[in-house]
DNA sequence: CAAATAGTTGACTAAAGCACTCGGATTTAT
DNA sequence: ATAAATCCGAGTGCTTTAGTCAACTATTTG
C-alpha cells in the first residue's frame, strides 16, 4: 500500500509553492533545486495540476505558476488526485461491481470502499493551509469531520 | 495509491476461511476456486500468513489452513501487514526521515504519516469477525475508536 | 524587435516491482 | 503405497512508474 511519487511529488510543490510564493509566481525550476526533483517531471505533472485548475501559470521572464486558490480552499485530495487519478485501494472499490470475483460483489467490498471512503474524508479535511502552518494535521482533520457530522472532535 | 494483490488476496482469503471453516481445515484448493486466485500464488501468500501467526496448517488428505485465533481478535491490519510488510504511504512517512528531501524532516511528512496512522488505525479497529459479519464497517471502527478515547462515536 | 525565460506537449525508455508460474520435496490420512 | 495436501525457492514475463528528451509556443524585458 503505496502511493507513487506523483502524488508525492505534486503535494511537496504545491507546498514549496504555499512556503515561496507570496503572491508571485514560483518557476520550476526554483522548485525543482529546493525539492530536489527533476524538473522535466515537475513539468508533466504541473500541466495536470493545471489542467485540474489547482494553480495558474505565468509565462515569460519572472513566470511560473501561482496557486489558483487561497491555501485554506485547496484540499490535499484535490491535489492528490490531479495528478494521480484515483484513492481507490483496489480495483474492486469503487460503486461499481467491476473487479470483484465472477461478476459478484466480493465479501471484501465493503472493507476497501469503507476504507477508500475514510482516506478521503482525511485528504479531503486537510487543507494546504494546513500543511503549510504545520497545524496538528490528525486534529485539524478531525476538527472539520466533527463539524461536518455535529459530534464532538476526539479529546 | 493503491494496494497490491497481496493484500487483497489474502484479506479475500482469510475471509473465505472465515465463512467455509466451521472448525475444519479449508484446503487452499478450495479458496483458489471459490476466490478465482491461483492456487500456486496462494501458497506463497500462505506461507507468510503461517509465519506471522495468523493461521495454522494441516497436512496431508484432508488438511488445509485454519483461522489461529478467533475471527474477532484478528484485525485487518494484521492480514495485510503479513503479506504486504508495510502501510506506510510514502517512503519517508516513518519515523525516520530517510526518504525525506536532502536529509531533512520535508515539509509532506506529517501529512504522510498522520495519513498512514488514520489507515492503521481504522484497519486495526476492523477484525475478520466484522467483515464475515457483513457489519457497517465505519461504524464499527468508529465505534472501537470511540471507545479508545473515550468520546462519543460519530452519529 | 530581439533575446531570454519559461511554460507546453508528446514521445520515448530504462528499471523496478508485481503477479504470477514451475518443479519438486515433505507430510499425512486412508 | 498412493493420493491429497502443505511447503519452499527459483525464475520469468509483464506492467507500471519514474524520469528523459526534443521541439515548440507564449510572454516579458531591454
Amino acid at each position: 500500500m503505496k502511493m507513487s511519487t506523483k502524488g508525492r511529488y505534486a503535494v511537496m510543490a504545491m507546498i514549496d509553492i504555499g512556503e515561496n510564493s507570496a503572491g508571485n509566481p514560483v518557476s520550476l525550476a526554483d522548485i525543482a533545486e529546493r525539492q530536489d526533483i527533476s524538473q522535466e517531471y515537475l513539468e508533466q505533472l504541473f500541466g495536470k495540476l493545471r489542467r485540474a485548475g489547482l494553480v495558474t501559470s505565468a509565462r515569460g521572464p519572472g513566470g511560473g505558476y501561482i496557486l489558483a486558490r487561497a491555501a485554506d480552499e485547496i484540499a490535499m485530495a484535490d491535489v492528490i488526485q490531479a495528478v494521480d487519478e484515483e484513492l481507490k485501494v483496489t480495483r474492486c472499490s469503487g460503486d461499481a461491481v467491476l473487479g470483484c470475483v465472477k461478476g459478484e460483489r466480493c465479501s471484501a467490498h465493503d472493507l476497501w470502499s469503507s476504507m477508500g471512503r475514510q482516506m478521503m474524508h482525511f485528504l479531503e479535511s486537510v487543507t494546504l493551509e494546513d500543511v503549510v502552518a504545520k497545524r496538528n494535521l490528525a486534529l485539524a482533520a478531525s476538527i472539520k469531520q466533527a463539524k461536518d457530522r455535529h459530534v464532538r472532535p476526539l479529546a
